[in-house]
Order: C-alpha cells, then sequence, then structure tokens
DNA sequence: TAAATTTATTGATCTATATCAGATTTTTTT
DNA sequence: AAAAAAATCTGATATAGATCAATAAATTTA
C-alpha cells in the first residue's frame, strides 16, 4: 500500500484554488463580505466552540489547528499559508468551530462570511466540487494522522511528523522549525520529555542535526523506515 | 463545552437525503450506473487501497468502516443503514478506498457509479451541498473520535463507545451487539483483554448489564461521567 | 544588563495497559 | 452429537512511556 500520505501532519494542496471557479461577480461578493487581519506570532485566530461566523483562508504565515483538552490539547494540523480553515462548521449542525487556531509567525488571514461561502455552494456548482475535494483531501490527511497515532509508537510518530514537516510544509530538508517541544508533544501525542528523548536518539544516530529552531533531516531512508515500521 | 458529539462512534443523519434534492431525470441517471448487492455478514463489501469506481449506500445492515493494521486494525465507525460510505474517493487524489468495510450482519448495498456522482456534484449545487454536508457531519465525528481515543483513559474510551453505540446506532439503552471484544478493542483503541476487563467492571459496578450479545445500559448519568472525566 | 519567566534537558521512578499463557465457554463444522 | 475452531475470560508478568523533580539554557521583561 502506498504510505506517502500516510504519515501527513498537513494537506498538500493549495486551496485558495477554490475561488479560480467563481464569476467576476461572485468574487466581487466575496471582496464585499470578507476582512483581512493580521495577526501576531501566537495570537488565537479562531476559538473552538466559538461562533462560526466566518471562513478563514490563511494569506500569510503558520498556523496550528488544535483540540482543546485538560491538561493537553491535541493538534490535528499545522497549516501553512494558501489553506482554508473552518469548512466543517458550514455544516448547520456545527455552526461553531470544532477547533482553534493560533499562528506560530505573524500571519494575514482573510475572513470571509460563511454565509456567502454557503451561498456560492448553493449556486455554483464548480465551487462546491472544489470545495468538496478540499475537504477530502483533509479527511485523507486526517485519517493517515489517526492511524500512525494509534498504531504506531513515539519514534515512529515522531519519524512521521518529521519527514511530513519537511516535505508537505517546508519543502526542504532543513527547515526552522517555530513549534516548541511541548507543540511537538502534542502533534505526536507524547509527552514532551518523550519528544526531547527521541530527538536526542535520532540526532545521536545521525538521522537529523538540530541546532537552535534548526532541524535538518539528514538520513531521509532511515526516518521512512522507522515510520514504516512503527 | 458541549461534549454530546465528542464520543461518537457513527455520524447521525440519514444521508440518503442528498438524493431528495435531484431531479427525475438524474435520479434514472443514477439508477441507470448503480447495482444493488446483498452481502452475508462478515463479507468486506471493499477494500482499502482498491480503485474506487463507486460510492457505497448502506441500505439496510451494519458495517465497519476500518484501516488495516498489522496486527491491529483501527475501526474508523460503525455505520447503520442509511449511510454514504467512500465520498474521500471523490477527490481525484484518493482514486482508491482509504480504508476497508466489512458487514456484522446482512447487509444490502447500493454501489453508484463514482463518475456519475462527480457529474451530478458539478451540475447540481444543491446536492453537492448536502454531500458536503455529509462530510463536515463524518469530520465533526472523527475529530471528536480522534480526541476521545488520544486523551482519555480506558474506561473513559469505554464509555464513549457505549454510550455512541447507544444514542447514535441502535437509539436504545438495550442493544444486540454483534462486535466481539476484538473489535470493541479496535474501536477503543486497546486489547481485547482490557475490553473484557473494562466491561466486567462496568458490569460489576452496575452500570451496565451484559447477557450473551445484549448489552443494557443501566446508568447512563455514571457512563457520561466517565466518559467526561477520561 | 539584570532579573524573571519560559522552555529545554536529564535521570529516577511509577503506572496504565499490553502481552503472554492457560482455562472456559461458545460457535461452527463434520 | 462429537470434534474442531473460535471467542471469551482470568491471572501473572512485562514494558513503553508518563510523571516527577531538579538543573540548565534560552527568551522576555523590566
Amino acid at each position: 500500500m502506498n504510505n506517502t500520505n500516510l504519515y501527513s501532519c498537513s494537506t498538500l494542496t493549495q486551496d485558495s484554488s477554490c475561488f479560480e471557479l467563481l464569476t467576476h461577480d461572485e468574487l466581487a461578493l466575496i471582496e464585499g463580505n470578507q476582512v483581512t487581519l493580521e495577526y501576531k506570532k501566537g495570537e488565537i485566530i479562531c476559538k473552538q466552540g466559538s461562533y462560526a461566523s466566518h471562513i478563514l483562508v490563511l494569506q500569510e504565515g503558520l498556523v496550528k489547528v488544535y483540540m482543546e483538552g485538560n491538561p493537553k490539547n491535541l493538534i490535528l494540523t499545522i497549516m501553512p499559508s494558501g489553506q482554508m480553515i473552518g469548512l466543517p462548521s458550514l455544516y448547520n449542525g456545527n455552526n461553531v468551530f470544532l477547533y482553534s487556531v493560533s499562528t506560530y509567525v505573524d500571519s494575514k488571514v482573510k475572513m470571509i462570511n460563511i454565509d456567502i461561502i454557503r451561498q456560492l455552494i448553493q449556486t455554483n456548482a464548480g465551487f462546491a466540487a472544489r470545495i468538496i475535494n478540499v475537504l477530502n483531501e483533509n479527511t485523507a490527511q486526517s485519517y493517515g494522522r489517526f492511524f500512525s497515532l494509534m498504531q504506531k509508537q513515539l519514534h515512529g510518530r515522531m519519524a512521521d511528523i518529521l519527514l511530513c514537516l519537511s516535505q508537505s510544509i517546508f519543502k526542504s530538508k532543513t527547515f526552522n522549525l517555530p513549534l516548541s517541544r511541548n507543540d511537538l508533544g502534542e502533534l505526536t501525542g507524547m509527552s514532551t520529555e518523550s519528544v526531547i528523548r527521541i530527538i536526542k536518539d535520532f540526532k545521536d544516530n545521525g538521522w537529523i542535526s538540530v541546532s537552535g529552531k534548526t532541524i535538518e533531516l539528514l538520513n531521509f531512508e532511515k526516518l521512512e523506515m522507522i515510520s514504516e515500521k512503527g
């Protein structure tokens, strides 16, 4: 079975492609019912449980999408720019955000009135089809993570996340990671201490190198093997 | 936060409501590109990784939707009749089933050509909107389960599943459960032995009664408390 | 620049839950 | 109905990974 999607921490598509199919008038409708806001690093863009009046489009930045738990949260996904956030709230049953979203770096977010999006879905089938694609890509990604978190042990889960960060988010084998060890724990479902021990272990084995916030993947094959074996 | 959705093992909506919005011609198109098959208890309806040529509509029966793992599978959801299965494969990136589906009881499944569904989505925006609703309901459900499995201990997870089976699937506090202890383990992410021990524990405390395949929930408040506390 | 706070790290200990092995019971097959 | 196979149950043991506690390093604030 093709495993490439299975360790994803994020999706790949630039979701703004949804808007390509809109007419001039429809785009104008969106422009008239939208605000673009700037958020500083660490700020909360939307809060789980709050009324979802808008769909978010991340124009610039990097955010985490997470469910709030006590004492630990669960990070569902990391999203780079281009992604749409909050689509599950289109469903009338969840007129509330299923998750919270906060920024890792300074970010720019376009917030589009959710009723306008609902209206466009009802009138422009091509647009609706694109939205379905985005939702399905997210579903595929989240099942992959679900499986990874439920069935693999710490090393496999950490390998999954490192590979995904490299391949899907930063698209480079070296990247500057604005996540804390605690965040990595909430992403991989392990304690902060375990994150530290496993990263140290990968480092001691020469599979990655770490200096400050910069991580470099030195041995992809080995990491993929660890991901595979669980 | 409202927690009622969070322990769901399944969704609630009768998804066939999607088809209400189709015209006579569109329904005829579906009828012409569909087969209805009967499956015996325990048979596999679709296999993870196989080419997804059809969307499934469960007409009668009860199935499990699961990801195959070694040595244990992960049951994503239990689906009663009325539900559509395989929608994530509408996304061109996954023209393959993300999961396997097999029956718990004799079942009847309508299999609709996936290209016809794709076509209807492109031409009938109301239909597309209904599909989006179904996808979003599934997403809400799967995030709830994700959270439950990742953050709760055995007792909380078992309470979640029992409450969900009672409320969403069987809609009765007494139900005949065609799942084995092993299946319950794959649903709650625990070993078969742990399933047995926790059920025994619930029984010894008088919160449920078990005889043969029949389970009765005797103390909802207590089970909800256990689900809440994790 | 110093003080305060947050984050990262390490080692020691603990515990929830898996694993294993064997005994019953139930179901299926012959 | 007997035999075989599968599922359930129980107790004993093992272990992956959490938790705890204390230190060190890095940020932030004053």
